[in-house]
DNA sequence: GCCAACGTTGGC
DNA sequence: GCCAACGTTGGC
Protein backbone atom coordinates (compact mmCIF):
# COMPACT_ATOMS: atom_id res chain seq x y z
CA UNK A 1 0.00 0.00 0.00
CA UNK A 2 1.46 3.64 -1.08
CA UNK A 3 2.24 5.96 1.98
CA UNK A 4 -0.48 7.99 3.36
CA UNK A 5 -0.33 11.42 4.61
CA UNK A 6 -1.88 12.80 7.69
CA UNK A 7 -2.27 16.34 9.70
CA UNK A 8 -1.49 16.32 13.29
CA UNK A 9 -3.02 19.51 15.36
CA UNK A 10 -0.54 20.26 18.35
CA UNK A 11 -0.40 23.31 20.66
CA UNK A 12 2.87 24.83 20.15
CA UNK A 13 2.99 26.23 24.00
CA UNK A 14 2.97 22.34 24.99
CA UNK A 15 4.81 20.83 22.25
CA UNK A 16 6.24 22.14 19.30
CA UNK A 17 7.77 20.96 15.92
CA UNK A 18 11.06 23.14 17.46
CA UNK A 19 10.59 20.57 20.41
CA UNK A 20 10.10 17.33 17.95
CA UNK A 21 13.26 18.64 16.16
CA UNK A 22 15.56 18.65 19.23
CA UNK A 23 13.80 15.45 20.65
CA UNK A 24 13.87 13.98 17.25
CA UNK A 25 11.36 11.28 18.20
CA UNK A 26 8.18 11.41 20.38
CA UNK A 27 4.79 9.32 21.29
CA UNK A 28 2.03 11.52 19.84
CA UNK A 29 0.15 10.36 22.84
CA UNK A 30 -3.31 11.95 25.24
CA UNK A 31 -5.57 11.87 22.00
CA UNK A 32 -9.28 11.16 23.60
CA UNK A 33 -11.58 11.52 20.55
CA UNK A 34 -12.64 8.22 19.18
CA UNK A 35 -12.20 9.03 15.53
CA UNK A 36 -8.83 10.57 16.07
CA UNK A 37 -8.06 6.97 17.92
CA UNK A 38 -9.06 4.75 14.82
CA UNK A 39 -6.44 7.27 12.60
CA UNK A 40 -3.67 6.31 15.22
CA UNK A 41 -4.68 2.70 15.54
CA UNK A 42 -5.79 1.58 12.16
CA UNK A 43 -4.85 4.33 9.83
CA UNK A 44 -1.19 5.39 9.97
CA UNK A 45 1.62 3.73 9.37
CA UNK A 46 5.29 3.83 9.65
CA UNK A 47 6.99 6.48 6.95
CA UNK A 48 3.87 8.05 6.67
CA UNK A 49 4.08 11.59 6.72
CA UNK A 50 2.18 14.20 8.25
CA UNK A 51 1.84 17.61 8.42
CA UNK A 52 2.91 18.85 12.08
CA UNK A 53 0.09 21.86 12.78
CA UNK A 54 0.38 24.40 15.12
CA UNK A 55 -2.96 25.16 16.95
CA UNK A 56 -3.81 27.45 19.50
CA UNK A 57 -1.07 29.36 18.28
CA UNK A 58 -0.31 33.01 16.41
CA UNK A 59 -0.44 32.35 14.09
CA UNK A 60 -2.15 29.10 13.76
CA UNK A 61 -1.07 27.12 10.87
CA UNK A 62 1.50 24.05 9.57
CA UNK A 63 4.48 24.42 11.00
CA UNK A 64 6.65 21.33 9.40
CA UNK A 65 6.83 18.07 8.44
CA UNK A 66 6.96 14.49 10.66
CA UNK A 67 7.01 10.74 9.30
CA UNK A 68 4.93 8.26 11.60
CA UNK A 69 7.74 6.34 13.02
CA UNK A 70 6.23 3.18 14.27
CA UNK A 71 3.31 0.78 14.69
CA UNK A 72 0.52 1.94 16.61
CA UNK A 73 0.96 0.90 20.23
CA UNK A 74 -1.51 1.31 23.54
CA UNK A 75 -1.39 5.21 25.04
CA UNK A 76 0.77 4.19 28.57
CA UNK A 77 -0.56 7.79 29.67
CA UNK A 78 -4.22 6.63 29.84
CA UNK A 79 -3.54 4.75 32.74
CA UNK A 80 -1.33 6.95 34.18
CA UNK A 81 -3.45 8.38 37.49
CA UNK A 82 -0.50 11.21 37.50
CA UNK A 83 -1.27 11.91 33.80
CA UNK A 84 -3.70 14.85 32.68
CA UNK A 85 -4.92 12.01 30.41
CA UNK A 86 -5.42 9.32 32.43
CA UNK A 87 -8.79 7.36 31.66
CA UNK A 88 -10.22 5.29 34.68
CA UNK A 89 -12.74 3.63 32.43
CA UNK A 90 -9.82 2.25 30.21
CA UNK A 91 -9.16 -1.44 30.84
CA UNK A 92 -5.27 -1.91 30.21
CA UNK A 93 -6.08 -6.02 28.78
CA UNK A 94 -8.22 -4.07 26.54
CA UNK A 95 -7.01 -0.69 26.30
CA UNK A 96 -8.80 2.27 24.90
CA UNK A 97 -6.54 4.80 23.45
CA UNK A 98 -3.40 4.69 21.19
CA UNK A 99 -0.49 6.50 20.05
CA UNK A 100 2.14 6.70 17.02
CA UNK A 101 5.58 7.09 16.95
CA UNK A 102 6.43 10.51 15.00
CA UNK A 103 10.20 11.66 13.98
CA UNK A 104 11.25 14.92 13.18
CA UNK A 105 11.38 15.45 9.56
CA UNK A 106 11.49 19.22 8.90
CA UNK A 107 10.42 22.60 9.98
CA UNK A 108 8.99 25.51 8.01
CA UNK A 109 10.92 28.45 7.82
CA UNK A 110 7.96 29.78 8.86
CA UNK A 111 4.67 28.72 10.05
CA UNK A 112 1.86 29.28 6.85
CA UNK A 113 -0.80 31.01 8.42
CA UNK A 114 -4.65 28.79 8.18
CA UNK A 115 -6.00 31.95 6.82
CA UNK A 116 -3.39 31.64 3.70
CA UNK A 117 -4.72 28.40 2.78
CA UNK A 118 -8.09 29.41 2.22
CA UNK A 119 -6.93 31.30 -0.52
CA UNK A 120 -5.72 28.01 -2.25
CA UNK A 121 -8.55 26.52 -4.31
CA UNK A 122 -6.80 22.85 -4.11
CA UNK A 123 -7.11 22.93 -0.95
CA UNK A 124 -10.68 23.72 -0.02
CA UNK A 125 -11.77 20.76 0.51
CA UNK A 126 -9.54 19.87 3.41
CA UNK A 127 -11.47 18.85 6.53
CA UNK A 128 -9.21 21.25 8.34
CA UNK A 129 -10.98 23.76 6.46
CA UNK A 130 -14.30 23.01 7.34
CA UNK A 131 -16.30 24.93 9.46
CA UNK A 132 -16.61 23.42 13.40
CA UNK A 133 -14.16 21.01 12.46
CA UNK A 134 -12.28 19.95 15.48
CA UNK A 135 -10.20 16.74 14.88
CA UNK A 136 -6.68 16.82 16.42
CA UNK A 137 -5.72 14.08 13.54
CA UNK A 138 -6.92 13.92 9.97
CA UNK A 139 -5.97 12.10 6.62
CA UNK A 140 -5.08 14.25 3.74
CA UNK A 141 -4.73 13.81 0.04
CA UNK A 142 -1.04 13.65 -1.57
CA UNK A 143 -1.88 16.55 -3.66
CA UNK A 144 -2.78 18.49 -0.59
CA UNK A 145 0.01 17.53 1.25
CA UNK A 146 2.09 18.42 -1.76
CA UNK A 147 0.95 21.83 -1.86
CA UNK A 148 1.14 22.70 1.59
CA UNK A 149 5.13 21.43 1.24
CA UNK A 150 5.36 23.70 -1.38
CA UNK A 151 3.60 26.91 -0.16
CA UNK A 152 6.03 26.76 3.05
CA UNK A 153 8.88 26.38 0.75
CA UNK A 154 8.27 29.34 -1.19
CA UNK A 155 7.82 31.48 1.33
C1' DG B 1 -11.03 36.26 26.81
C1' DC B 2 -14.98 35.23 23.89
C1' DC B 3 -17.77 32.10 21.85
C1' DA B 4 -19.35 28.78 18.08
C1' DA B 5 -19.27 24.14 17.21
C1' DC B 6 -18.95 19.77 18.60
C1' DG B 7 -18.53 15.43 21.68
C1' DT B 8 -19.83 13.27 25.93
C1' DT B 9 -22.55 12.42 29.96
C1' DG B 10 -26.41 11.34 32.54
C1' DG B 11 -31.35 11.92 33.99
C1' DC B 12 -35.53 10.41 32.59
C1' DG C 1 -33.23 6.50 23.12
C1' DC C 2 -33.86 11.48 23.70
C1' DC C 3 -31.88 15.61 24.72
C1' DA C 4 -30.26 19.27 28.00
C1' DA C 5 -26.27 20.37 30.38
C1' DC C 6 -21.68 20.47 30.44
C1' DG C 7 -16.78 20.30 28.93
C1' DT C 8 -13.46 20.93 25.24
C1' DT C 9 -11.42 22.65 21.01
C1' DG C 10 -9.51 26.15 18.69
C1' DG C 11 -10.01 30.45 15.72
C1' DC C 12 -10.22 35.06 16.41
Amino acid sequence: MTAQYWLMKSEPSVFSIQDLKRKKREAWDGVRNYQARNYLKDGMKPGDLAIFYHSNAEPSGPAGICRIAGPSRPDPTAFDPKSDHFDASSDPSKPRWWLVDVEFVSAFSQVLPLASLRDIPELADMTLLRKGQRLSVMPITAKEFQRIKNLAEKS
